[in-house]
DNA sequence: GTTCGTTTCAAACGCTCGTATGAAACCGGT
DNA sequence: ACCGGTTTCATACGAGCGTTTGAAACGAAC
């Protein structure tokens, strides 16, 4: 019998070590089970279906990511005061907490930051639902502060920037050093997390 | 019996559609040639393995939009003269031939879109090396397009910063109008690339 | 009509999958 | 010790998968 009580834990970080290095679907729940040493029927027993699972994994990681993004956002805007933080300020609130989520001293890192590239391009049916119920009140939060920031910009023009914004950003996540050349040296989190703010900030100020 | 001749084409013509609209794992080769109307060997017969039928369904598409690319750098380097092209024509050499190799006017349009976008982020044991093959003369000349219009910039900026564009490019290939709140209105591919070069070439003339 | 290479066909192979089931083990409370 | 809820276990179910195989059909050349 697995040690009681760790169940649980284990097929996450199994999961979510898995689901990352391969994707979602080709990895099978035995693949699971395997790798975190418990007996199959766990998963159905602990989660329900594979869906459910996938659901858990990324709900683990996404909640406190979004939770120190709009914790950050409450921050810059209290220190900013009347004026209202800049672009620069706003669009790292809401880059370096995922950044951060994805790269704890864990070996799990790599794994979530690919998931969470993977999980926010391509949802699929069980995630659908969680993600916008996440990501709304964040995303309202953002128009908000860039409109403050930017109040010449049109919704829709801050709309289509942020999606660049984290269009890129959820590709890095991804792919990571995926085609990069001898010549350029790999980032970690926080020298890309600069070169993105500097980057998108320039780009919302676009005219 | 099939009508002859037309095989080949109809399990591309189904397996791009099909893999574009639900990833290329969650279709099995019956659901394709369910959908072409052809018997299941044939897959085996006119492209080996499913790996294979993958390598084929991307790369008749994607060798003509580089194809496109390498030529309209030609034709704005070639029209530029000496001062060479400017980084908002350079960045729509890039973008623009990508959006409309994935909108002709057949109904496999959104179907390429993101299976553009998807085996661009995640290639997958069978493309890595058709993907290199096809990128490296491209990213190549973007690089040195881009060293000549940005004297300033160091070459690692130049490869960040085209990453983020194009983690943004296929982003939105993949995703389309995920998410989009009922305020903001749906853009087509020509609009998108609109504001998508006017964000990425400010972007890339951040300090 | 015959031959031969190509193409299509029906079926099989060997395997894996996600989900479910009933029994056994566990643990805490009485 | 007994009871009951929880957890783990081994196993089965029903289905599907990618690949292969040998035969049949086809079409062009002679």
């Amino acid at each position: 019998m697995t040690e009681p009580g760790k169940t649980r834990s284990r097929i996450l970080d199994a999961a979510e070590l898995l689901f990352g290095e391969r994707g979602l679907d080709r990895v099978s729940i035995r693949d699971i089970t395997r790798g975190a040493r418990v007996n199959l029927a766990a998963i159905n027993y602990h989660f329900g279906t594979k869906q459910d699972l996938i659901a858990a994994v990324f709900e683990r990681r996404i909640v406190p990511v979004n939770k120190a993004r709009l914790a950050a956002l409450d921050a810059i805007e209290k220190s900013a005061g009347k004026r209202g933080p800049k672009v620069e300020t706003i669009l790292e609130a809401f880059i370096r907490p995922a950044l951060e989520g994805s790269e704890p001293a864990s070996k799990g890192s790599v794994a979530f930051s690919k998931l969470f590239g993977r999980c926010l391009s391509e949802p699929g049916p069980g995630l659908e639902a969680l993600l916008k119920r996440q990501f709304e009140p964040l995303m309202d939060r953002m128009d908000a502060a860039l409109r403050k920031a930017l109040p010449h910009l049109s919704r829709s023009d801050i709309y289509w920037r942020l999606k660049f914004t984290y269009g890129a950003l959820h590709h890095w996540m991804l792919t990571k050093d995926t085609f990069r050349p001898a010549r350029v040296q790999s980032v970690d989190a926080e020298a890309l997390a600069r070169k993105l703010i500097a980057f998108a900030a320039a780009g919302f100020r676009a005219p």
